[in-house]
DNA sequence: CGGCATCCTAGTTGATACTG
DNA sequence: CAGTATCAACTAGGATGCCG
């Protein structure tokens, strides 16, 4: 994991530089970053990796512990997340049926960069806030 | 959780730790994370972004860059970006007209959060896509 | 408890055509 | 050149009901 320095081998001049432009379009940089957006863009993940963050947790638990989200969209977020390899779903053989849910290694070094990007949002929300305001008094509603 | 003692003049202590409890639901930082998350989110707005992140553009010029974006949706996502204080417009006053598009400082502090998950993205999809492929065979399709 | 199946709406995007 | 306007298509998400 350990995402820190790409290939030694690589003269330095790959991904990093490359993202925007390359990762721009239709090419396979493009797909990746396109694909883990989707995944934290939509309206549920993020809020779901997050919980799971330090503890592992049941459904309910979860669906406790996200305020608006419906069981739909909590199966389907779960799903979704499972299938990248971002948590694991565990099934105990029990009466009543207990299910747990917990980050892989894989989800805990997403978890940094969405976190990082959080803290910006949060740090920088009364910039936009009045930027927002400012556009909206220049440009007559 | 739900230790809901929001104060608005606690800014900086406290943020991190609580990003992803607290923001994760209806609370003002859970707004501003869902802000940027929408923004950065969506179809275009990082290719726009990342496209500005050296040099000021033109409209046709973003759109030449921009494979696949069309006309009303570069300008829908210009003017949010605008709007956000992401980005300035800038209108020349010439015959034909010239429009040059430029990153702000905010915007700029932004491209660099969003770059690290676009290169956590690149680096990972390996394991993303194997992960996928692992389950889709356990699931059967 | 922890789901899946179905229906349905509201918002987002794309194609196309027109304009200052 | 740099948009705006209109319409059609798609889809994420919510509500509900049933099941192992």
């Amino acid at each position: 994991m350990a995402s820190t320095r790409r290939d030694p081998s690589e003269p330095a001049t790959t991904d990093y530089e490359r993202t925007c432009e390359d990762g721009a379009a239709g090419t396979e940089h493009g797909r990746a970053v396109r694909d883990v957006l989707d995944r934290i863009g939509d309206k549920w993940s993020l809020l779901v990796i997050g919980t799971l963050r330090h503890e592992r947790r049941r459904f309910t638990e979860l669906q406790r512990h996200i305020p608006g989200i419906s069981q739909r969209m909590l199966t389907l977020t779960l799903r979704q997340l499972e299938r990248d390899g971002l948590i694991t779903r565990t099934v105990h053989a029990e009466v009543p049926p207990r299910v747990e849910y917990e980050l892989t290694s894989l989800g805990g070094t997403l978890i940094v960069h969405a976190m990082a990007l959080a803290h910006w949002a949060i740090e920088n929300r009364p910039q936009i806030e009045a930027a927002r305001v400012a556009y909206d008094s220049t440009h007559a509603r």
